[in-house]
DNA sequence: TAAAGTAGCGAGAACGTTCCCGGAAACAAC
DNA sequence: GTTGTTTCCGGGAACGTTCTCGCTACTTTA
């Protein structure tokens, strides 16, 4: 069971000199002389020397690994903030250690339970619950932790987040700008935070053009494609039908254009679709699909940046980042061809 | 910078107690009275103790980390292989330190050259390189690999892997069976097994049903969208054009159909098409694409499961496990309608 | 030429835990 | 009353590294 690697007492051994001074030398050359510095360094590479990071973490109470906390990585948003983080994290040489909580929150809370701080230098966060409460023992334990996308209120540290409101606003608006008037909006679960904000961009848009907001065109539940369909459903029954749509992400404007498809209603000419996020998939489907897009690599490379400062000063100002997205029209959302 | 946390030896001197029988308590409860041990798990949960894995590791060797290797997570495949490992990881404690070698081979070789070996238990690797050697000492090291999807030939050791050539031979006898003669195929890298793999059972359905192939229609390239397109532009640069295609996975599938949409080709009637991976958005474009469905969550689960029994008994018989894919016919490969 | 400074190195403790071994106490058996 | 057995606990080494301190030998300064 046990493994046996080759140490610096290897080292040390093989080249009459002491532990210490292999050790210096594979560090920074200071106090040490530069013969006995190459030497050291040569048979190191000869012999394969790993350094053993149990050790190092042991001594020095840090361990170069960053834990990654979020809802899924199937999706193409988390999956490209992840690949960001990557870049990040590699080039600083970091390691990351990937926790998911399958969107429940009660996992989420356990995760934490669990989690050894002791084998953690920080953590990257997305919430699931809607408060970030119990993250606060953390950060009182002094590890720094970065919220990114859902981040929470409660506990004082960096946050990073696309600027939910101003793209809903853009969104909600560009569909006024191609004349349609009664607009609907899928959002997402109403207790998360960026739900609240795209929410609110969409009212002030309306608003802001002289269109009145109604309730029953406001509808709240899950993040799935098959939420968006059911959403759209739910719509469907009303007296009075919305002319477009606006969706909280794409995979619930998708889930919206499925159901539109299968009553036969035309997407674009009778009732215009806007997403937010820019997956892939909006590109390709047909017609394909307007959407907000969002920065998530940037937000993945921020948010880890930032983390290691605060790794690296303890009391280093927390920052509150927002990047603005980015409209991208298609054609989901061309009323006159 | 050095963080405090509670340790055993805390524990002990509150409750007047040696650190050996703590450590007893808290593992398992041979050799350490009821009462002793309730006391010590009681002290444990009112400070908050939380064990030190650099410490437990620094003696025991392992490190309950588990290394995983792949070309990059923002595709479906990927993502949901990787959930499907992190949920056995969960479930047995484990936590996974996820790398990206970005499809670079370089990257890769970079990788495995840092890699902390004695920060880890054993490693889950989707080669990027088209062969698998620098493993080699990885494994000499005692650190059990299992290669899943993308798997080399060299090292002795568990694989698990999708039926390539069963599913691509069906994939082509599909087409066969609606109709079309002139079949393409559209390959990843020639060096990569699985390219190979998919491109024998494609060509074999061929032979089986007495149907010749033509060199010209078989183009290897990458595996984006773009390839995909790039490919088809030059298939239909060629005096006779196929009326099928049938791609290594969905993404070139989908770069082939907008490729053909661009030129006008009714898809389906005039060219079928049929990918590899059932990608979601197979399901949502349209038409949509008629695929193999690889079953990626179970390799995640079976990889995961065979790399703890590597980890967990030494001489432990390296399996290989091949999984069937399933044919998902949809509108691409629909002839007449 | 003596004092002071500096470069380079080694000894040994420390980090938090496990593990091996020895021993005390309690009890049973002869 | 001695011996043996069991139950429970403590002492102390070990894991591989860093870090502090002190020592030697050489160089500089006055």
């Amino acid at each position: 069971m046990r493994r046996q690697f080759i140490t610096i007492k290897d080292i040390a051994r093989e080249l009459g000199i002491s532990v210490s001074t292999v050790s210096r030398a594979l560090r920074d050359a200071y106090d040490v002389n530069r013969e006995t510095r190459e030497k050291v360094l040569a048979k190191a590479a000869e012999l394969h020397y790993k350094p053993n990071f149990n050790a190092i973490g042991l001594v020095q109470s840090n361990t170069h690994n960053i834990g990654v906390v979020m809802p899924g990585i199937t999706n193409y948003y988390f999956s490209t903030v992840f690949t960001g983080i990557e870049e990040v994290a590699y080039e600083n040489g970091y390691n990351l250690i990937l926790f998911l909580t399958n969107d429940s929150p009660e996992r989420e809370q356990r995760l934490i339970q669990d989690l050894s701080l002791s084998s953690l230098d920080g953590l990257l966060v997305s919430l699931t619950s809607p408060e970030d409460r119990h993250y606060g023992q953390v950060l009182e334990n002094g590890i720094p932790v970065v919220f990114f996308d859902r981040v929470g209120g409660d506990v004082r540290t960096s946050k990073v987040m696309q600027d939910d409101y101003n793209g809903a606003f853009e969104a909600t608006q560009h569909l006024i700008d191609s004349g349609y008037r009664h607009i609907a909006h899928i959002g997402g679960p109403a207790g998360l935070a960026f739900s609240r904000q795209r929410r609110q961009g969409y009212a002030d848009a309306l608003e802001k053009n002289g269109l009145a907001l109604r309730e029953e065109w406001v509808v709240h539940s899950g993040f799935s494609q098959e939420c968006g369909q059911q959403d759209v459903e739910q719509l469907w029954k009303l007296p009075v039908k919305p002319d477009a749509i606006f969706a909280v992400n794409d995979r619930k404007a998708i889930g919206a254009m499925l159901a539109l498809k299968a009553r036969g209603v035309q997407i674009g000419p009778e009732v215009g679709v806007v997403g937010f996020t820019n997956d892939p998939v909006s590109g390709i489907i047909s017609p394909s699909l307007t959407t907000i897009a969002e920065p998530a690599f940037e937000i993945g490379k921020i948010s880890c940046e930032l983390l290691l400062k605060h790794i690296a000063r303890k009391h280093f100002e927390p920052k509150a980042v927002t990047l603005p997205g980015k409209l991208i029209i298609r054609e989901s959302s061309r009323k006159h061809p």
